[in-house]
DNA sequence: TATTATACCTAGATATTCAAGGTATTGTCA
DNA sequence: TGACAATACCTTGAATATCTAGGTATAATA
């Protein structure tokens, strides 16, 4: 991506989970995907997707299979499985946690504001 | 971090900057404040802020200087110079615009929303 | 016919964090 | 006194994640 690599690191698979979260997809079209709904903040890498579904299909969060496209193109769509859903529920409340301190820290922090 | 190691990646540094913009500080207080600020979410190793410290003196984004504590001992403060002030921005504006991506994948997308 | 877009994949370099160790001083508690 | 915890600094090596840069192959377009 554009971005500071680091930035993105932990998140790209949390953003593959939610991406299937509305259907079944192909890599290739998670790419586009993934620029469109971020409005082309994020240009996702082949080398960084590809191994990303791997893992995630080892691990039973993604079943695959083959379908052929009307061009005759085969395509491999993935497909999230009840633990994939799962792991993105885990990614998301993990974010949230991770944002909100960033957020806490970038306003000046935890002040005497909150009490008890 | 207890976090996913992946997600600090990044904003470590942004984070370190962030907290001298409040004044000086050592390390050792820099963990105890992220902490603080973040409410806990933030548990920085010394392993990974050091060699951040170092690596921003380096760059002259951070100027370094000694002083004793009042319990004898002696602490080594780090201030923000005028370059890592600019650095901080940066990484603030990265941190927007990363922010805003992932916010965006989350919801569901760029939709027919946003027009022009 | 040549180039671009589609569609999949991998290997190696790079960057970041963490775990685990080290050194040394100060304060506390038995 | 002696032992341990807390303070305060540091480094090395392993693990993890991404990107660069390549590779293969088919379909569409100029």
């Amino acid at each position: 991506m554009k971005l500071d690599k680091g930035l993105i690191a932990g998140s790209s698979t949390m953003l593959v989970l939610k991406l299937l979260e509305s259907g079944d997809m192909y890599g290739y079209q998670m790419i586009e995907e993934l620029s469109r709904r971020s409005n082309q903040v994020f240009q996702m890498q082949e080398g960084t997707l590809y191994p990303i579904l791997h893992t995630l299909e080892k691990g039973k969060y993604l079943s695959a299979y083959e379908q052929q496209a009307p061009t005759g193109r085969m395509r491999k769509y993935y497909k999230l499985t009840r633990k994939g859903r799962q792991l993105l529920a885990e990614k998301q409340a993990e974010w949230e946690k991770f944002h909100r301190g960033v957020e806490d820290v970038l306003s000046g922090g935890a002040d005497a504001l909150s009490f008890s």
